[in-house]
DNA sequence: GCCTGTAACTTTGCCGCTAAAGAAATCAGG
DNA sequence: CCTGATTTCTTTAGCGGCAAAGTTACAGGC
């Protein structure tokens, strides 16, 4: 019934139905201006001939294909997964469709993702980018980020969050506490020589230092450890830096890890060195990711609304799409400790 | 520095370069036929203006875009992000990126979104689709679909999966076993009338089945619950279905759970009917998802590597947009069982 | 009978880019 | 000095749509 329609255009379609490509357009799009029996008629054409609109085509010609474009470097996240979930709820509420493009953390690719999207999408949702894409979409399309710089952002309180964790441990009664934390600049597979600091990463530590300075505890070095996650294998990373850490002539009773990832390569490390968590050591996170619930024992951690950032962003980039003026650029989410069972006092007796 | 780049068009470089719509053409994709000095004029110019390539005309003109086309319903699946996870290290290596649509189950967004790709990628994977979007590709770009229907696809052993979980409990003592599985149909948002049967629901149903009917066991309707997860909340559909099933006046010893997600629900309800897993209940899943190994209990679970069948997927896809003829149109991965906690002999005493 | 209005189309032109063919200038060889 | 090859560009045409303006044909009012 249905015929090949490698190749079939407007025109095709047309001449089949003995009208001009024109009338064709317009019983597509809905438009009135043709009889019924027109209409009909060119309608049984266009299934007859498995005509199929072209998309480049139309978007050329002007029209939006009701998108969100989100630019991301990878899936293994479970941050951006959380941030993924919420903005795809929020999209589609608003009419909106969300099309996800992965950068592997390169920067080639993440500027031909841009430039794809430039042209294809009504707005762009910003996440992790190795380079300053800004320039790109300027004056096109709006763009949002989310823990990152932008003339749009969404924020979490991440120098509170890393003053939550500080302040955590501290009450509890330890007094050495590591942090392993993301580099400082994002990661780029492509060896040039585009960095951009990551402001969150930045804040998180900020929060956390400054916090125990103030309980008089100068945190050392070696106590901060950069986990450099290659191809985003956090947890492995996480895992060794964790038992270097736990190696130490003065091991640390206390690691604040700045994502939930990570935390769950320090259980890991923990396990392998025989350690009881809390007992021997108190672990915790960041992000409240799902697993965090369900990890052994389960995590400590700090919470930053992941979901409802996700559908923050997508919310502000629908109305930014729409040409709304939004009252917030860069609206901040509270961050809150969730405290489970991998955080205790530090246990005196095992002290080594 | 960079102007605004709003409508900044090859055009408008070239008139600033004092050279033609060509010689920019050329010297942005790097062809040769012009002087040095042009060159770096015409790059120049292209700063100047801030120039962006217009992606959709790229494409009208012929241009492909390096990219593998996903369309599912949402991200929110361990299943279907196991699979991405698979494709896009694939597609990586190929030299193609990820483009993810989400339909939310909407027949409409759905055609939408393949009536986009059709146009703009090279190929697509097509994920839990509510309709048969095959001939909306047909005769330009490959199709592959996984544990569904299609030209290509990628496929587990359903119906032996089916098999072992029954054969597992069987083994342990049970024989009073219920099956959560998925609707047999795919789900549709959109009230339309487009359905599509899951074969790898029915072949997972048939296999566990068949072989509890070998072993003179018949299952009784009561014992078969389809999970109608709206929104794919499984979880809690699950859940909901298993609080019912251990309140039946015979109750299941064991459930088998067609997926790891809906395993995790019925877990919770057994902790909410003060059931221990696995004394009084065994509870095994499918699909062996990264957070099986989490759960508490440990599950038990039929895998299927679904990474593995990602990146088969993006591999055929990667060969098949290039032009080349695979040898298999429809590799079945094996699938196989993975005994944790979650399953033991039921426990006499504790039958009520 | 002429003018006006409207329904039902068609024609033209352009969106921004690229492949292919054309043209002008330079250079080598006989 | 003429011819043919080479380099360095330019022109033309077309990808497949859509908006806007143009063209019929016919009905109705004066």
């Amino acid at each position: 019934m249905t015929e090949s329609n490698s190749g079939v255009t407007l025109a095709d379609v047309a001449i089949v139905a003995g009208v001009s490509k024109m009338t064709v357009s317009n019983v597509i799009n809905g438009k009135n201006g043709m009889s019924e029996e027109t209409r009909q008629r060119v309608l049984r054409s266009i299934t007859q001939c498995g005509y199929v609109a072209n998309s480049a085509a139309r978007v050329l010609a002007g029209r939006s294909m009701n998108l969100l474009g989100v630019i991301l470097p990878q899936f293994d996240s479970l941050y951006l997964n959380e941030i993924l979930l919420g903005a795809s709820v929020a999209a589609e509420k608003n009419g909106f469709d969300l099309a996800v493009f992965t950068t592997s953390s390169n920067v080639k690719r993440e500027r031909e993702r841009a430039t794809l999207l430039r042209s294809l999408a009504d707005g762009v949702l910003l996440l992790m980018p190795v380079a300053n894409e800004h320039q790109i979409f300027m004056n096109s399309i709006p763009v949002v980020s989310i823990n990152a710089d932008g003339p749009y952002t969404i924020q979490a309180d991440n120098k509170h969050g890393g003053q939550l964790a500080a302040r955590h441990l501290l009450e509890l009664g330890h007094t050495r506490i590591a942090h392993l934390h993301f580099p400082t600049q994002t990661f780029n597979s492509n060896h040039d020589t585009v960095y951009v600091p990551r402001e969150d990463v930045l804040e998180r530590r900020q929060g956390f230092l400054e916090t125990l300075k103030l309980a008089g505890i100068e945190t050392p070095s070696e106590y901060l450890v950069v986990c450099n996650a290659v191809n985003f294998w956090v947890e492995s990373a996480a895992q060794e830096a964790a038992l270097k850490l736990l190696n130490l002539a003065e091991p640390p009773t206390a690691i604040f890890a700045a994502s939930d990832e990570m935390a769950i390569g320090v259980l890991a490390a923990a396990q392998i060195m025989g350690l009881r968590v809390p007992e021997d050591l108190s672990v915790i996170g960041f992000d409240d990711a799902p697993r965090a619930a369900n990890t052994n024992p389960p995590l400590t951690t700090v919470r930053q609304p992941l979901r409802e950032m996700g559908a923050a962003a997508a919310q502000l980039l629908s109305n930014l799409a729409r040409g709304e003026i939004p009252t917030q650029a860069h609206p901040c989410f509270p961050t809150s400790l969730i405290v489970r069972s991998s955080t205790a006092s530090p246990n005196k007796l095992n002290h080594r």
